[in-house]
Formats: C-alpha cells, sequence, structure tokens
DNA sequence: ATGTAC
C-alpha cells in the first residue's frame, strides 16, 4: 500500500501520516497541503521523507511539511521539525547545504512609473555592482581577519565598515547576528570557499528584482510595511554561498562518524545528526551561526551596492530614494526556540529547510515596529510572476512552530526545464511582459523559467488556508539579475 | 544550493 492512501485527512489543508504506518515512528507527520500538492509530493518521495524525520530522536509534536515540500537531501525541502534541546539531535540535512538561505525586502519611495523609463539603465548599474554566478567573486575584499569577524559578530560588523545602515539592524532576523557564533569551528576550507564571496548573488535560484507593488491584500498591515501600490521594491534572495556548504559538508561528513560511533538507527543515512547537547552538536550549531552571519552580511553587502546603483541612476542619495529594509527573514535554518507543544512549553530547536519562521503579532523577536501585525514573511515566487509579503499568525505558532512555506517550488526538473525552454527566447518573451533580463548564463536561466515552477499563489493561498500566514501585498518583477 | 568528486 503506497503512503499517500495512508494519509488522513483533518480538514482541506491538513493530513495527518499516522505513527502505525511505519513502526519507529516517535512522533505522526502532518503536511500542510491541497490534494493535488499532496499527491505531487507523494510522487517524488517527499512524503516518505516526512515520515523518516519522524524518527529523529528528541523530535516533538510531528514531523511537519509546507504545502511547497519537495525531494531533499534527507530532510525534505519545506520540512519543519522541532527536536527537544534536551535529549534530542541537531542534524544538518534539516537545514540543508545552502545554510541561511533566505530574502530581503528593500523598500524605496519611486513609483513604478519613474522606474519603468529608466528599467534598462538600472538593471545594467545593478549587474555591474553585484556579482552573479557560480564562483563569482566579490568587490569588498575582506581579508581573513575581517571575515572572522564577520562570521563572529554578523552585520553589525559590516555595517560598522560603512557597508549597510545601522537602522538595517532592526529589521533582520536576529538583529542581524546569530548567538553563539564560533569561527573556530569553521574549516580553514569553508574560510577559503567564502573568502571574496560576501556581497555576491550565486546561481540558480538566487535573484535580485526589482519589483513593484501590485496588490494590497491587508491594508492595515501594508501601510505597517511601509508598502504602497504602485511602490518600488528590491527583493534579494542569496545565501552563505560556498562558505555554508562547506560547513554543511563538513559537520555531515563529523556527524555520520557520530551516528556509526553511537550507534543511533536512522531510516536514512542522510539524517545524520549529534545529540543538541553533545560536542558535535553544539559545535555545528557554533559554526552554522557563522554561515548564518555570512549569510546575512552577503545580504546587507548586496544591499548596500543596490542603494548605490540606485543613487547613481535616479542622482539622489539612498536615504533621499527611501530605501529602507522592511525586513530579512532566512528559510534554511535550525533554532534553539521556546514553544508550546501538547499544552506544555519546551525548549527547542527548530529545523525549518526550505521554510520561513512566520512569528505572530506580539511576539518579542517581531520588530517593535511590527509587533502589532506579527512577523513579515518575505516569499520569492518566479521570475515571470510574483513575490508575496505575508504576516505570521497566532494560529501557526501552535500548528507548525511558528513556520510557513518559502517558495513555489519546482514543477520540471532542471533537466527537463532545460529541454522545453529555450533561454534566449524566454529573455525576449519576459521582455515582451516590460520584465528586463540580466542573466548570466542562457542555460541557466531557462532552468528557472517560470513554467518550470509552480504558481506560488497557489502554495500561499493554501498556507493561508491551513492558517500559517496571511496575504499582505503581491509584488511584480520589473527587472531581474540571475546567475 | 555548491570551485556539480578528492
Amino acid at each position: 500500500m503506497s503512503l499517500l492512501d495512508e494519509v488522513e485527512r483533518l480538514d482541506e489543508f491538513r493530513w495527518r501520516i499516522p505513527r502505525r504506518v511505519r513502526e519507529g515512528m516517535r512522533v505522526p507527520g502532518v503536511v500542510f497541503a491541497s490534494r493535488q500538492l499532496l499527491e505531487q509530493a507523494a510522487l517524488d518521495g517527499a512524503l516518505e521523507q516526512v515520515v523518516n524525520v519522524a524518527y529523529l530522536p528528541g523530535i516533538v509534536g510531528a514531523s511537519l511539511a509546507m504545502p511547497d515540500i519537495h525531494w531533499g537531501y534527507g530532510f525534505p525541502i519545506g520540512g519543519v521539525a522541532a527536536m527537544d534541546r534536551a535529549d534530542g539531535v541537531v542534524s544538518p540535512g534539516g537545514v540543508g547545504y545552502d545554510i541561511s538561505c533566505g530574502v530581503r525586502l528593500v523598500r524605496s519611495c519611486l513609483q513604478q512609473s519613474e522606474v519603468k523609463a529608466r528599467i534598462h539603465e538600472l538593471a545594467q548599474e545593478l549587474a555591474r555592482v553585484i556579482p552573479k554566478g557560480l564562483g563569482a567573486k566579490g568587490r569588498l575584499g575582506l581579508n581573513r581577519r575581517e571575515l572572522e569577524d564577520v562570521l563572529r559578530h554578523g552585520a553589525p560588523r559590516l555595517i560598522a565598515g560603512g557597508i549597510g545602515w545601522e537602522e538595517d539592524l532592526e529589521y533582520i532576523e536576529e538583529q542581524g547576528a546569530h548567538r553563539g557564533a564560533d569561527p573556530g569551528k569553521v574549516s580553514e576550507r569553508a574560510f577559503e570557499r567564502g573568502a571574496g564571496q560576501v556581497g555576491t548573488l550565486g546561481s540558480g535560484n538566487h535573484f535580485l528584482e526589482v519589483q513593484a507593488v501590485q496588490e494590497v491584500y491587508d491594508q492595515e498591515a501594508a501601510r505597517g510595511f511601509g508598502l504602497f501600490e504602485g511602490q518600488v521594491v528590491v527583493m534579494i534572495h542569496s545565501g552563505s554561498r560556498g562558505l555554508g556548504h562547506q560547513v554543511a559538508t563538513d559537520y555531515i561528513k563529523i556527524m555520520d562518524r557520530v551516528v556509526q560511533r553511537k550507534h543511533i538507527s536512522l531510516p536514512d543515512r542522510q539524517l545524520v545528526c549529534a545529540p543538541v547537547e553533545s560536542s558535535e552538536g553544539s559545535d555545528y550549531l557554533a559554526a552554522m551561526a557563522c554561515a548564518a552571519n555570512f549569510a546575512l552580511c552577503n545580504r546587507e553587502a548586496m544591499t548596500h551596492f543596490a542603494r548605490q546603483a540606485f543613487s547613481s541612476v535616479f542622482g539622489r542619495s539612498p536615504q533621499e530614494l527611501g530605501m529602507s529594509l522592511l525586513y530579512d527573514v532566512s528559510h534554511n535554518l535550525a533554532k534553539p526556540e521556546r514553544h508550546e507543544v501538547e499544552g506544555r512549553e519546551r525548549d527547542v530547536v527548530v529545523h525549518r529547510k526550505g521554510a520561513t519562521r512566520a512569528f505572530a503579532p506580539g511576539r518579542p523577536e517581531v520588530p517593535a515596529a511590527y509587533r502589532h501585525l506579527g512577523q513579515p514573511v518575505l516569499i520569492p515566487g518566479d521570475m515571470g510572476r510574483y513575490s508575496f509579503v505575508l504576516t505570521g499568525l497566532e494560529s501557526g505558532m501552535v500548528r507548525s512552530f511558528g513556520s510557513t512555506c518559502h517558495g513555489a517550488g519546482r514543477r520540471m526538473s532542471r533537466h527537463q526545464a532545460k529541454r522545453t525552454v529555450h533561454g534566449e527566447e524566454l529573455k525576449r518573451r519576459l521582455q515582451e511582459q516590460g520584465i528586463v533580463v540580466m542573466a548570466g548564463r542562457m542555460q541557466e536561466l531557462s532552468e528557472e523559467a517560470p513554467e518550470a515552477y509552480k504558481d506560488v499563489e497557489e502554495i500561499v493561498e493554501v498556507c493561508e488556508g491551513a492558517g500559517l500566514s496571511k496575504r499582505v501585498a503581491r509584488l511584480k518583477p520589473m527587472a531581474v539579475l540571475k546567475g
């Protein structure tokens, strides 16, 4: 019998995989999805991965999956799992290779019509100052000592050196600095790969877009977030580049040995983990925090260059252009948090892999200016359609440890997209729709074609229906920078 | 996602 046949429908957008389907599950699985999205998740093996995660020591509540779930390394992408801090494990596969990949949104006071007239020039200038693509080198040229400082102290250190604004910090998750970051736990190889990559976009689904606010769903929240229809904003989606990738690689190897030594039984070797309280577990969290700080600095540095690009094109200072940071949030992290589980407060490590923190109104982690509205959630879509700004909800705190989706999710493999979509033709097609594309390689562009992705609005609607997050605004691309 | 294997 297929796993899909054993899934129980809780309501229109929530499905449970009961513990009894596989011996050894410590908690049930819960998937937030429409029936159609659930069936897609079953096809690529991601549902099996939800089940596998439920075996992990110390997992509490349920092994969760968001509507954009798909197959990933060990854990599904779109998975959320909370492990007890005292007797649970931390797993690098539950974070993913791109540690602290995330999204930020920068406002402007410019109108769509003003920017449209200069969009080619703006896109060219952005592409000139922001390196993109695999192996791209940045313009900052941090030395070993400076990189170490950045890993330990995060965005405040970069800002102290004149890159970024002091006021940005309030609007970055963890105020721009992840606690417990220890560069001593990061390998020399990771240092080597990360050196020179601060301020670079990367490749794949990473992008920088100039967007316009196309539709507002919640006027009060949009006003509170400083958004209005027709406004031009900048969205940056990027991660920790080679440094985070190396940290993940290093600790997967280290934990593979831990699992063997401690005889931890796992349904999939890719779920390698170590007790949160063990030296390997805490070392990983300390190195992960460094990679997360790197990712925050990377996005902060690109924001700095984007502000300069706007300034040189529009002949006004970034301050005059109102280029303040709305928010920066990651969708690949494991974080120590306190949550109510089955009526009891528990200290847990919440693994979010392709899932975004979406805290409810009133939570102290939400910036004071937004606290009555809930945490801003930034959901990137595909380059031809739209992206979303959402806000966290109280119901999501209990149902998903304050988490929601992270994006559209593929409907075509890279290979399939490459075969069916012609890069140059796609670029022309987008250009006709008023979207300027600056792409490093045409092959990459076809892999990222809009038709290769699901409609992100469908994903976001499920999250709203499941009570995890609520729509605030929809953003339409005007110019796209792609690796 | 990623100096797409050491």
